[in-house]
Formats: C-alpha cells, structure tokens, sequence
DNA sequence: TCCTGCATCTTGACATTGGCAAGAAAGGAG
DNA sequence: CTCCTTTCTTGCCAATGTCAAGATGCAGGA
C-alpha cells in the first residue's frame, strides 16, 4: 500500500518531517476542501489529510483554523481582482470599463461561491490581518478606479456624490451576487445577465455627479 | 399537574417528557444561541441545554440541525418583514415609503447581524422547505409593492424595466447591508444613513421606467 | 379498571472535530 | 560531535451531530 504524497508529484521528500512548503500546500489542498464541502464542511484535519500531513501541523503555520480561513479569505480577494482585472481587459472606454468589472464581480460568485462565501464572511476572520486588510483594500480600488475614470477624473479620490455612487455600485454588483447565491433572485426569474443592466442606472448618476460640482454636492442630507 | 408555557419560570419542571411546546422553546433558546454565538458557534446541545432537555430531543421536532435552522431562517425572514413594515408603519407617500422600507432592511441586519446572515445563507438550509418559501416569497412581495406604489401602478405585475429596478433596489440594500457587517465599507467612510441617499437613485429611475412605456421598454439587450 | 399502541423524550454509544502538550526528526551553529 | 531551534507527529481531551435502544406518559379500547 503506497503512504506515499502523489499530490502533483511534490518533490523529492519522502520525508514528512520539514515539508519545504508546507504552508503553500496546505493553502492549495484547502481550496480544495472548500471548493467540495464549502464553507460549513470546512475542517483542518482535511485539509491536513490532503497535504499528506499530521492533523496538527497547520497549527504551526496558521495557529488555528481562523488563522487558516484569513489566509485563505485574502487569497479571495485576489482571486475576485483578478476576476475583475481579467474582464476588463482590453476594454478602453471607462463606461464598457465600468460594465465588464460589474459583469466580472459576478462571474467570480457565480464561479467560486465557496470563496465569495469566506471572502466577504464576518466571523471566523481575523479582520486584523495586515494580508487580508490589504487584499480588501486592493479590491476596493480596482472598483473606485473604474468610477473615477467614468467621472473623468482618474486622479482626484472621489468624494461627495461620487463617492456614494462607488458604494452605490459596489452594493448593487454585490447584493446582486449574493443574492444570486441564496437563490432569492428565483423570485424574479432573473438571470445574471441583467448586471450589466442594473449598471446603466449607476453609470448615468456617476455622469451627473461628475458634471454637477462633483466634489461639493454632498450637502443633500449626508 | 399544568403543562403550560413555563420557559421563563424554570422552577416546575417535574418532568421533562412530554414537555408540551417544546418545538417552540427550542425555537427560542435557538435564537438566544444564535444571537450570542453566531452561526458558526450555533449547536444543537446548546439549544437543547437551554430548553433544559436532552441533546437528542430536538432531532424529533427538527430532524436534524438543517431542519431546526432552517426553520430559523423562516423566522429570519418574517422578522425582515417585520422591520421594513414597521419602517414604513404611517407613511402615505410612496417614495418616501420606499425610503424607509429600504432604512428597515439595513435596521434588520444592523439590529440581527446573525439572523440576517443566516437568512440568506445558501448552506446549510433546506430551501425545498415550504415555509422558508413562503416567507422569503413574502419578504420580496412587500419590496415589491413599494415599487410599485412608486411607479404608479399598484394592481399590474411588475415587468421590464420596472422589475429590474426592483431587482436594482433589493441588490442595493441588501448588498448594502452585507457589505457594512462584513466590514468592508469602511474603506469608504460610510455609514449606514447612506442608504436613504443611495435609493435616490433607484426612486429617479423607477419613474423614468413608469412614465415611459413602464411594462414594453424591456427591448434593450436583456 | 387494565392493557396495549404510540408519540415523545432520555440514555448511551460512535465517529469526527479543534486544540493542546509532549515527543521525535531534521538541519544548522558552535 | 554536541546542542539548539524549527518543524512535524503522536496522543489526548472535551465537544459535537447522529443513530439506536430504552424509558415515559397519554389516549383509546377491552
């Protein structure tokens, strides 16, 4: 009977003691678990059985399985810019800009619910964390970017109005999602196409914010 | 010896067989466990211990934990109700209706940050369940009529335009809201009175949508 | 009255989980 | 070679969800 780690041919350590990489491993075999099980089926030992290791050595790397989650929570925010990065790629005009990332927002829920589930999850995060605050943080600008340069303003940071028309949108594309996962939008009989439609409304007030004093106008009751 | 509601009174509990009501106050020491502990620290020995019955007791009434928490959600989604009726409790005008309905939606996720996630969760909840059904049916009818009262066409099903901006104004509070206890609106500052200045923009296009063709326009790519 | 059927609740068991403590293995520094 | 640190293993613990079997109280029929 073969004990040995067929993964993807790991290298040449028979050998568990000093892994080399076992941090990396461990992070691809858990995507793997929360790919299959999701979120709830979720379990350190698994992942540790996947990795061909003992069922405490994620311990040493992530501390416990939040450390783990976080970790893995960060790498989604990547995953997600990449979603949007690879949608608008090539796509010159601002507004089709704007379109393809809304589009790619939902293609990376509809693609890896599992992950849009842990990425944006409140609990079993540490939301301390410098990797994922970062990661966050980076997906926020890829949207408050897109804005900007449908505001025709790619260098000041939006305020006022616009500023609420970035939340606006990143509510719309991400209520959207989510409520696509949850099966709620069954209600409706819509399908994910209609992002791009639901797009055009916050497309025609980011213009009006931006031709009507931009960054003053947010003395309506705010 | 009376078998009536005594949750509140520990004191007579001779018995514990045949409690009476048990359904229900596992119902209630389960929102107890599920506001303290979240959904993550949810378990069915908890509920159990604080009806003061056996562990296994609940699986007679709820099966097993997906029945109990789905009938949780259920409850999720007529307290939802709940806080969008009594937001919009008194006010005539139809816009400023759709405002406050949209103010209890986020109300309802500040206010029950864990009913709210377990609500829409697309795990662990049984959604073949007809009383989950129902009640998130419900929750979406009273969105529903708000449009409709603002498009100006409270009999006549909502179509086209009118019903993507219905999909539009659910997408945004609900987004809204998930983004604010995930944390990840405070990249921009913002806080939750927003949302009355966000659904300015749904409001200007539902009437748009009414007044211009409202149940044919629906020809533009979807 | 007694007795039997039945829904309800308890008890006990089992496999699995996360976390902790102690130990073993590998590799480097002196 | 010896010692020390890092890395991983082994063994253990309490807690969990689920299942099977038993206990309990109620209702209906003789």
């Amino acid at each position: 009977m073969k004990v040995g780690r067929d993964k993807i041919a790991i290298g040449p350590k028979p050998s568990a003691y000093h892994h080399g990489d076992l941090r990396r491993a461990l992070l691809a075999s858990a995507e793997m678990v929360l790919a299959e099980r999701g979120v709830e089926g979720f379990t350190l030992r698994e992942c540790a059985r996947r990795a061909g290791v003992s069922h405490a050595a994620p311990a040493h790397h992530f501390g416990d399985v939040t450390g783990l989650l976080t970790a893995l929570a960060a790498l989604g925010f990547e995953t997600l810019i990449a979603a949007m990065q690879e949608a608008r790629a090539g796509i010159e005009d601002p507004t089709e800009r704007l379109r393809a990332i809304g589009r790619g927002y939902v293609a990376f829920a509809r693609d890896y619910p599992e992950r849009f589930q842990l990425t944006f999850d409140w609990h079993r995060l540490n939301h301390e964390d410098p990797a994922l605050r970062a990661a966050g943080g980076a997906a926020f600008e890829e949207l408050e970017t897109a804005i900007r340069l449908v505001a025709g303003m790619p260098d000041e940071p939006l305020e006022g109005d616009l500023l609420a028309d970035l939340v606006h949108t990143w509510s719309l594309v991400h209520g959207f999602s989510h409520l696509l996962l949850s099966g709620q939008l069954d209600h409706t009989g819509t399908g994910e196409r209609v992002i791009t439609d639901l797009l055009e409304g916050v497309i025609a007030r980011v213009r009006v914010s931006a031709h009507s004093g931009a960054r003053k106008r947010s003395d309506k009751g705010m």
